[in-house]
DNA sequence: GGCACATTATCAAAGCTTTGATAACCATCA
DNA sequence: TGATGGTTATCAAAGCTTTGATAATGTGCC
């Protein structure tokens, strides 16, 4: 087609994070959650009492998409919603002590693999890698918006 | 939690990967097809009569996912699968003319993300991207593997 | 020829993801 | 006070994705 698929770029990055997921995956599945439901709790870690809204900014996903997400989460008993105290259309996000049992549980392996990542390249790699990646991001908004 | 956010390179991956699914399905919106679908007919226009398992692997999605994807492109006269002339549990699947066509103006569009991408770089800069990208990958599969 | 193994296609179920849409709430401004 | 704009939460619909499972087909070996 219009471009070789040894020369497009994005099947690297795509390849990259489906084995990132795979392995996610694996690692988190012995605490009984899927990778979103763990990328919902780490985030929630690191923000208590944010809204569901801002926690899909955060996972890089839509409102909707959480809102299903944290419906499980919360059957399960590993978050809790409530209103806000003055601001009366936003739920307040938190864990559960189960749920952080489990963020804990699903963390520990699933620094595992973000530890393998980080040995096998250099401190001057791991900061050209970001830096490689930030700039195609940047690059794919940019043509995006030219579309 | 064990590994500070900003530490973590999977997020940098994950981010560069959401930004390319966004872009691309700007871009091949308007030929009526999601992202999947892109894919799918973009290996297919690679590998004509190849089998849903193979095209599935080739999308990096499991047979039962590629199913779901080619009912769909089908039902729209996309693509059409026979029986292969000799080995009777195997579909071959091919572009209809239609799909062919929706292709083409998909990929004319995704094609100008992926220039956005190589013009971002140098060509070292893009060797380099490869490269630390598969051995991140080599390294998750590892580290996987020992879970 | 029978068996074991590998591969294919697809059903079922559950979870996730997007877009489109709606209603509600808050803050600001005229 | 009413209008406007921004944000939140969530319903609906369609598509996609995985795991688990089953049946069928081909290949190679004893």
């Amino acid at each position: 087609m219009g471009m070789p698929a040894d020369e497009r770029l994005g099947l690297d990055i795509k390849r990259a994070e489906q084995a990132l997921i795979a392995a996610k995956q694996v690692a988190v599945r012995p605490a009984g959650l899927t990778v979103p439901q763990y990328a919902a709790l780490l985030a929630l870690s690191d923000s208590p009492g944010i809204s569901g809204a801002a926690l899909a900014r955060a996972c890089l996903v839509t409102p909707q998409a959480m809102t299903v997400v944290l419906k499980n989460l919360e059957e399960r008993g590993l978050v809790e919603r409530s209103p806000h105290p003055w601001h009366r259309n936003v739920l307040e996000i938190r864990l559960t002590e189960t749920g952080q049992a489990a963020l804990r549980l699903a963390d520990e392996r699933a620094v595992v693999i973000e530890r393998a990542i980080a040995a096998e390249l250099s401190p001057e790699e791991r900061d050209l890698l970001r830096d490689l990646l930030a700039r195609c991001n940047e690059a794919i908004t940019r043509a995006t918006s030219e579309l």
